[in-house]
DNA sequence: CTTCTGAATAGATGGATGTCAAATTAGAGC
DNA sequence: GCTCTAATTTGACATCCATCTATTCAGAAG
């Protein structure tokens, strides 16, 4: 994720923001261009629940095959749907052996949803 | 938004949830299938600069007016977004006289920023 | 080396989508 | 009623996208 688009999400200390970035103010032509490629890549519900099975599978990462058994579609399909969300930047994977495995690349959900919502950063961190 | 989907970002009270929706357990079809159309109508640049500038403007409205002016694009472009952004349920509109205002619906952003990021629903509120 | 299996790529296809020009609707004011 | 302006609708067009089949690539195990 570049500098730009981390400044949305990550304005200078002191500021006391209060409300989501995108309600603040309004979104520059280069913020929308950096953030709407991002909610593409989760706006489709393959997508959406494979980012969900990932993130939620036991160790925080999933084999193909377990992600395959899960949609009635076949595995070219579901590679597809991985490869978008991976060069979204979303996921990342490595193989080991026979299987590739895919995590969650960290902070970057949290990012999405801090451009929608109020932030929360200090009262959790 | 239908009662399931409210129910992806409010659980049962007492549950004590630690990490967002998608995180902590697999999302179902029927969830994925609402909520696509959702992050589908955030998904474009000039939509998300669309719902910035509605929210940020004065009074929490916008005149379509204002909005067509701040882009290089046809008034019936920024039309069919506000279209799309309408039918999705992010925005409402309403007819004063000669001109057309338009708004967030409240809750739906927050709502959304809830399923991709940890809750923080206990800590505004 | 050959074969088998998991996964990705290539190519094709039908359907969705963003944009514009032209036409239409809705009020305001004369 | 006419006209002017704001906004939407319609229709067309080019592009993008989700999915499939067929093929190829990468390791593992005989």
């Amino acid at each position: 994720m570049s500098k730009q688009l981390l400044s949305i999400v990550n304005p200078v200390d002191g500021e006391g923001a209060c409300c989501a970035p995108l309600v603040c103010e309004p979104l520059s032509e280069a913020e929308a261009g950096e953030l709407a490629p991002l909610f593409k890549a989760i706006a489709d519900p393959v997508r959406l629940r494979l980012l969900s099975l990932i993130a939620s599978h036991e160790g925080g990462e999933a084999c193909v095959c377990d992600l395959t058994a899960a949609f009635e579609l076949t595995a070219p399909t579901i590679s597809h749907h991985l490869k978008v969300l991976k060069q979204a930047g979303l996921i990342d994977s490595e193989r080991r052996g026979t299987w590739v495995y895919y995590w969650l690349n960290p902070g970057v959900l949290e990012r999405l949803s801090a451009v929608l919502g109020p932030r929360v950063t200090a009262a959790v961190s």
